[in-house]
DNA sequence: CCTTTTCTCGTCATCATGACGATAATCCTC
DNA sequence: GAGGATTATCGTCATGATGACGAGAAAAGG
């Protein structure tokens, strides 16, 4: 039997949280088509790699970071015959949440990996849409689970937990009841027994991300419409 | 720049309520590798082909139905290099709900399509781990959506409905409370004013589904382990 | 007419949540 | 060092959603 035969990708949503607001790793594509965009990190799958490992050394090679306490799972396929004008070429996105950090340019593909607010449009291929699913799933992973703190450092304060679904939502939370929910589910957070020090008004207990893989009840946001 | 070249199919996880259980349309394979086994209905994606395009058409092939009422979305993609030793072949799968109606097999692709309860294990290639993917995913969908009228005739009562939920989580659900719940939430369900005849016991009122794309508050199954 | 069956509506205690007051513990400024 | 600013933490209260369950309504069948 004969078959159409195909080139596969992998793209890569990185999101982070820096500045109060929500950031997504981007490259500047240096070669057509579509050069001189901004684009989604990715590459091609390679002959014996699973999808999952050619996402984790696309994100390694793009961020030159060895898997630094973040989260990254398979997002969705996008594979339109007209995606990409050299051909027949499917992409398997995966999103990747990481704590904001530097991003090192040398000796990395990243030749001009830069974090980007979220928001921009105009993106290379249909990276505008997946980009827009990536963070939609972002969005909707924080109601029901404790990867929030896929955002932050290894160990973090409550109130920067808040900042990362404040940046994520795009709302505002009452700190209050915010912290009575983050402590009170189980296996959302558990306390480190440190504090920070040195900052701002009272020093805040530091926490580890729980070992919940669900947040029950979920922490759900505020629907438009209600 | 080289690459390597990719087989893409498509694979469904068809999903129906019958007999009080969950059940799954598998076909028996004809050729090797695997012959004789059950496998997960798909095939390739064609030349000029979408994705969501080649699922619909391999829907409308196997079940010999035009799409009555049901829902359709993507799943996820596997790519593992073993997974076919045919070579190299990444599929992805899609998830379908539908109400129970008979698999037409004259004159369809659908040779040896059958009904099966889920639960079986030994499908071929990988499916095994895609129809327990699909079947998690709509077990979550149905707390979030109301997507439990997908698996319903297009008029229904609020009994069939919690039937959906009781067969696909496989867990009891109090009568009174669920109407209640049904009828409460925005979008839901609406009512169609007719009512059934003939039962045993008192009439029930038909619906159909709601216009909401979300369960506001959710629908949440009882978690393992509270 | 009575029983059985199923649908529909109500009640009540409990829990989760949103709104917001109050106190605690630090830093900063004078 | 006194007082204010800032942030973290705890508490209170009204409201809404939920689980458990009682009870009436509307049919079928003897």
């Amino acid at each position: 039997m004969s078959y159409p035969v195909f080139a596969v990708t992998v793209d890569l949503v990185v999101l982070t949280v820096r500045e109060g607001g929500l950031h997504v790793l981007l490259v500047r594509r240096g070669i057509e088509p579509y050069q001189g965009k901004w684009a989604l990190p990715g590459g091609f799958v390679l002959e014996d790699e699973d999808l999952g490992s050619a996402a984790r050394r696309e994100l390694a090679e793009e961020t030159g970071l060895a898997d630094a306490g973040g989260h990254l799972e398979q997002l969705a396929s996008y594979g339109a015959p007209d995606r990409d004008p050299r051909g027949r070429v499917v992409t398997v996105a995966y999103l990747a949440l990481l704590p904001d950090l530097p991003v090192p340019t040398a000796g990395t593909d990243a030749a001009e990996a830069e974090w980007r607010p979220v928001g921009e449009l105009g993106l290379a291929f249909d990276h505008d849409r997946i980009l827009a699913d990536g963070i939609e799933r972002a969005r909707s992973k924080l109601e029901y689970t404790p990867l929030a703190a896929a955002f932050c450092p290894p160990e973090f304060t409550i109130a920067a937990l808040r900042q990362v679904y404040e940046a994520v939502w795009g709302e505002a939370i009452d700190p209050r009841n915010f912290h009575r929910k983050a402590t009170s589910t189980p296996g959302f957070v558990s306390p480190t027994g440190g504090s920070t020090e040195g900052g701002a008004g009272r020093p805040a207990r530091l926490y580890r991300r729980g070992d919940a893989a669900l947040l029950n009840p979920p922490l759900l946001r505020r629907r438009p419409g209600d």
